[in-house]
DNA sequence: GAGTTTGAAACT
DNA sequence: CAGTTTCAAACTC
């Protein structure tokens, strides 16, 4: 994970070498003659770009800024004010930033410094925005030079830091930050005046300053005292100087961050907030830097900000509460930029996912280009597509889902996330908690974060993401498990409780959280919180505040540590963090009873019945692979299963009415469970019922439904869904309307199946524009997504998504993301369908694994899926326990879906990997396939 | 809320 | 690989 950073940032250290080239390069030159500042530190600037490779146009940011233009001088002025008289704790923070915690870092950080400054230029805005408010001394002298850049590409990109700094009236800082937004979106100028170099460099740059940032903050984040002085010196808006700095935030996000600030008016709140933003920051840092690996550094760095601005104000109070895991590393001393700086390493493992997500950003920027709307107010759900989903296994979930809880929690959308997404999720969150859902969460954001650089639809998704992030049951759905966390601590009563930092709070806190949001905290007094033990470290997630853990070490702080330390448990077992549930299925095989527990349980005296039972609390039937005795698993006993496992599945899977067979078979079971369950599963099946809502919705077609139940259902829908999926269909009880959706869904999924697709269009819009969640969902798609997938599916994604922007374009950008997430190109195929399909896909999939789904998705969406190539043995991670499913594990990532349903959810998987639809459930069915995909070819090489 | 039970994870 | 211990969740009172 680090080392990528470290090398960038030690590409970047050399800059002298690199500078000149930089300089020189057209456009560089193209800054120069733009801005009416002479770039005096054009060598800082010059080292990023010699090192960066010009990203593609498609990557260079749509964005288009007409505030930049206009604000870009003014700023400037302000900036140099701001930065160097308006705060002169900054510049301290900017010296400290320089010398870095440790004397011997100094030169280093310095350098870094230089560079970030250059990449700044380069990058424009992003970086001069960040650099103004990291920084103090150092970064004044780049700030004139970030100035400059603003001002050729956009003004307001340094205003944002001035604001930050200065802590400008709100009014005068939404301005600026609107500026900066737009000279963000901007690469703006550069992308209409010239696309290739300037964007494509621009991004690059933006990464690697972040990088080196991040690095520079690293070290000094290994200097926990130097830290804790950054930290005291700064004010909120230091933090947010460093953020930005590091992570070249974003304008939109930076708008979000101000005006929550507004909003709270409190600095007392900043710095909650920013204890908070720690996390998320560190999260959106990964993010960052994945994108900035991948080139997609300018809208990376959105989301980035974008998490970052949401995630201090979410978080803030919580991270406070939890004194161990702040402590920890005396990360609460580091600076965000620090704390971003910890973040890296994690992001690492990340990258190449967080690449896919990168190239999902692209597309949307290349979307909000075409769009050349203004950028969108602060519509919470920016395009998440930069979130890639964490990648198995170096990922902590967290980060991403930090980052997308941080970006979708528009400041307002907080508390009503939290209710929406806690109580309605409290039924089906439970799956949302689980660490695939982070990623389903990352996406949803980077999503919202895509509809806010378009203004139509930053506006749409700005009101659907504030509106909607509550009902973003999407998140639940992977990250959601993050959010709700963050949601449960906003809502108003885990607002108290966050506020309560004694232990005894945060336990009972978890304690409720879990019941009420299904959501589980972990509680780990012995184990840190670094060994499976812990739910939150076995799912891939950081702890949060709400957790009641001691001592905890699964933190971004930590993430180094985390990181070292799941590479080990995988070195020891490399399925340690994948999804326990897994769909076993052959390529052609459909399993309606597909979902088994991976290693399977070992209950001795609990007959399965019980939550001690792991496949139980997967919903999932027990299979051969369980030493069970006495197995009386209602989801399937432990003969029953086996048997359909490999053989079976594959002989009953042909069919749709072997799937239906099955189904019958798997309903009683179900409905056996339900009975038993019913009282105790209600949370449980209530994820189930968004998944069928969802699919309801796609059935009856009724956009008027209340899009909040979709993103709530989708979000459990990855893995929940398919747990929840069988319980709802077993137990009608508890979700009368979504027991029949269910019921409907089981029973007639193949027939929903292409009707998904067209209902998953019309939904998807409605849903999407409803439902950050949704957006949420498309996200996560690109995050699973391969590499390759991804590209194609962003550039594909972007066209796409215009289409659809006609229509909503929110939901098509969602949409998009997911399709590249997907790597489902078929589904790109349609421009506007894509998206819908995706959804409809992933729904579809989800509804098929009990019925021969797989054969209308393969011949739907069979390309697509197929073009994933992932042979998806889909496994399912979904927790359908309210347990966050360990999702995020690249390995993990197939899974999250399958939800341990039998029946022929096995479709599912594989349709999920195809595209993460638009749709709520879709989304996270979406990262779910993702998951699946991974998970199949894991499973392909284990057979092997 | 405290204590017990349970089974997975970790250790030997 | 098996047995034991540790751990935290699930459960009970």
């Amino acid at each position: 994970m680090d080392s990528p950073d470290i090398t960038k940032t030690k590409a970047t250290a050399s800059p002298s070498s690199e500078s000149p080239p930089v300089q020189e390069s057209p456009v560089f030159s193209y800054i120069n003659s733009l801005s009416p500042i002479k770039i005096v530190k054009a060598t800082h600037v010059v080292q990023g770009f010699p090192g960066l490779s010009s990203p593609p146009l498609v990557f260079t940011s749509p964005r288009i800024n007409p505030y930049s233009e206009t604000s870009f001088l003014k700023r400037r002025p302000q900036h140099s004010e701001l930065s160097s008289a308006g705060i002169p704790k900054t510049q301290d923070e900017g010296k400290k930033f320089a010398d870095g915690p440790v004397d011997p870092e100094k030169p280093f950080t310095q350098l870094q410094l230089g560079l970030i400054t250059d990449t700044r230029d380069c990058n424009t805005k992003n970086f001069v925005e960040t650099h103004p408010c990291s920084s103090s001394g150092l970064v004044d002298k780049y700030l004139a030079d970030s100035t400059e850049v603003d001002c050729v590409n956009s003004d307001q990109s340094v205003n944002p830091c001035l604001e930050h700094s200065n802590n400008v009236p709100e009014s005068s800082r939404s301005g600026l930050i609107k500026s900066k937004e737009l000279s963000l979106t901007f690469g703006n100028k550069n992308d209409t005046a010239t696309d290739s170099p300037t964007e494509a460099q621009a991004p690059f740059m933006i990464s690697e300053q972040a990088q080196e940032y991040i690095q520079g903050k690293q070290t000094f984040s290994a200097k926990p005292t130097r830290s804790k002085k950054q930290r005291d010196d700064e004010l909120p808006f230091n933090e947010c100087k460093h953020l930005e700095s590091g992570l070249s935030v974003d304008n939109a996000f930076r708008r979000e961050y101000h005006q929550d600030l507004h909003d709270q008016g409190l600095r007392g709140e900043h710095q909650d907030n920013y204890d908070y933003s720690h996390q998320s920051l560190a999260g959106a840092l990964q993010i960052v830097r994945v994108y900035e690996d991948e080139n997609a550094g300018s809208i990376s760095n959105r989301l980035v900000e974008n998490a970052v601005m949401h995630a201090p104000k979410r978080r803030c109070l919580q991270f406070e509460e939890t004194p161990p895991c702040t402590s920890g590393k005396g990360d609460d001393s580091l600076s965000l930029s620090e704390k971003v700086s910890n973040s890296e390493p994690p992001t690492g493992t990340v990258e190449s996912e967080m690449v896919e997500s990168s190239y999902l950003e692209l597309s949307a920027a290349s979307m909000k280009r075409q769009m050349a709307a203004s950028l969108p107010p602060r519509s919470t759900g920016k395009s998440c597509l930069t979130v890639s989903k964490p990648s198995g296994i170096g990922l902590h979930l967290n980060s991403i889902v930090n980052a997308a809880s941080v970006v979708r929690g528009a400041t307002s959308i907080k508390l009503a996330d939290r209710y929406m997404g806690v109580q309605p999720m409290n039924s089906a969150s439970v799956n949302v908690r689980r660490c695939p859902n982070s990623l389903n969460v990352v996406e949803k954001d980077s999503a919202g974060a895509v509809d806010w650089r378009n203004e139509t639809e930053a506006s749409v998704a700005a009101s659907s993401a504030t509106t909607q992030s509550p009902h973003s049951v999407e998140f639940e759905h992977h990250g959601l498990i993050h959010e709700r966390r963050i949601a449960d601590s906003y809502s108003a009563d885990s607002y108290e409780e966050c506020n309560q930092s004694s232990p005894k709070m945060k336990r009972k806190r978890a304690l409720r959280n879990i019941d009420s949001d299904g959501c589980k905290r972990c509680n780990c007094r012995k184990t840190k919180c670094l060994k499976l033990y812990c739910d939150c470290f076995s799912a891939g997630i950081y702890c949060d505040t709400t957790c009641a853990c001691q001592e905890c070490f699964n933190r971004p702080e930590y993430e180094d540590t985390v990181l070292e330390i799941r590479q080990k448990i995988e070195s020891r077992n490399p399925l340690a963090f994948a999804p326990k549930i897994v769909e076993r299925e052959d390529e052609n095989q459909f399993t309606p009873a597909s979902a088994r527990h991976k290693r399977g349980c070992n209950c001795k005296k609990s007959m399965c019945l019980k939550k001690y039972c792991e496949c139980y609390q997967a919903n999932v039937g027990c299979s051969n692979g369980c030493r069970c005795e006495g197995c009386q698993n209602v989801y399937g006993k432990r003969g029953e299963f086996v048997d359909v496992d490999p053989v079976v599945a594959e002989e009953s899977i042909p069919n749709n009415a072997d799937t239906g067979t099955r189904e019958s078979t798997f309903d009683e079971k179900l409905q056996m469970v339900a009975t038993r369950k019913d009282s105790n599963d209600s949370l449980n099946l209530t994820p189930l019922t968004p998944s069928l809502q969802c699919f309801d919705d796609m059935h009856n077609v009724s956009k008027s439904r209340a899009l909040p139940t979709r993103c709530r259902l989708s979000p459990q829908s990855d893995l929940t869904i398919i747990s929840h999926y069988e319980k709802s269909t077993r137990s009608p009880q508890r979700n009368s309307e979504n027991s029949d959706n269910l019921m409907d869904t089981s029973n007639g999924v193949l027939d929903v199946g292409s009707y998904d697709w067209q209902v998953d269009y019309e939904n998807i819009g409605i849903l999407d524009i409803s439902s950050p969640r949704c957006d949420a969902v498309p996200t996560a798609c690109h995050t699973p997504l391969s590499g390759t997938g991804s590209m194609a599916v962003a550039s594909s994604a972007s066209s796409t998504t215009r289409d659809l922007t006609n229509v909503s374009q929110v939901h098509l950008r969602p949409g998009s993301h997911c399709l590249l997430s997907g790597s489902s190109l078929h589904w790109h195929s349609s421009p506007v369908t894509p998206m819908p399909r995706l959804g409809g896909m992933k729904s579809f999939q989800d509804f098929d694994s009990e019925k021969g789904h797989h054969n209308v998705l393969q011949d739907e969406t069979p390309e697509i899926l197929k073009d994933t190539s992932i042979p998806i043995k889909s496994v399912k991670v979904s927790s359908p326990n309210k347990k966050r499913v360990s999702p995020p594990h690249s390995r993990d990532l197939g899974a999250s879906s399958s939800g341990g349903l039998r029946s022929g959810r096995k479709f599912i998987l594989k349709a999920v990997p195809s595209f993460p639809p638009l749709t709520p459930c879709i989304g996270s069915k979406a990262s779910s396939t993702i998951q699946n995909m991974s998970n199949l070819l894991q499973d392909k090489d284990r057979k092997k």
